[in-house]
DNA sequence: ATCAGTGCAAAGGATTTGCATTACA
DNA sequence: TGTAATGCAAATCCTTTGCACTGAT
């Protein structure tokens, strides 16, 4: 299944509709993997959908299970595409705003142990580590 | 060392100032364990600090470990105290709201080891997983 | 034919900032 | 004394919303 229909199946499943819009913004999502915000997506959209409509449409994608929120910028809300690729978590530099993706099954492994002990069901998870990266430790120094 | 003194000392050393705004602040934060926001602050101080004030101060008081910042609530930044306080992570249930907190030393283990491996010098990190909780789980079949 | 979705512009709400004044160090 | 901090109010900036119109099912 692609994620445009997925996507599709999810609004039908809720009896909401598949505008051209929608569409539009799925594509567009589902053809980059990089991190994103709501003024960039915008902009790769050419303006053609409203900024109204892509706020509106965005938690649908989230609870559809394709994007995410990664985290939060100066304010803004930073998203990635999840659709196709492997979980994995962020360091994030303080000084330079350098994201470093790394990906660890035994840290997901233990998230889930903890979950099945408090009988939580688990939708989304994050978790970001904020620090000094490796060259902004030397400039420091 | 209590913590009025970590955030004096770290005050000094940046060519701060201690003032009595500051002071309210890092002693009501230090006399609460609890989750507080912006708002809740302000009103717990009786209105004495200004909000900008304590807007100021926040970021200081993150510099210098005193609190993080533990998740978003509808727009608004949610803190812990952090002084003194065993590190944990969140369980949030997307329907109520209800936050759950567990402790994994595991986890925290092989936080460390990732950062060893990117020579990354964590100073925060947070981890959050939204979901269902138990009693929504129900709430929901 | 309906009812949800869209764009626009206005509203909202948290956070930041300019400025004159105050007060630590 | 000199520099940083405070409070106030205005300004920002991201995000949400009301409304009249459009369009997917």
């Amino acid at each position: 299944m692609t994620g445009i229909e997925r996507f599709r199946l999810f609004l039908k499943e809720k009896g909401l509709k598949f505008t051209p819009e929608r569409r539009k913004i799925v594509e567009e999502i589902i053809s980059f993997h990089d991190h994103f915000d709501v003024e960039t997506l915008y902009h790769r959209l050419k303006r053609k959908v409203s900024l109204a409509t892509i706020y509106r449409t965005l938690p649908l994608l989230r609870e559809s299970g394709l994007i995410r929120e990664v985290l939060r910028c100066q304010g803004r809300a930073v998203f990635e595409s999840v659709w196709g690729h492997p979980h994995h978590d962020h360091l994030i530099c303080i000084v330079c705003g350098k994201v470093i993706e790394f990906e660890d099954e035994r840290i997901e492994k233990l998230q889930e142990e903890v979950c099945r002990k408090f009988g939580f069901q688990p939708v989304e998870h994050r978790l970001g580590i904020k620090g000094y990266c490796k060259e902004c430790q030397r400039k420091i120094k």
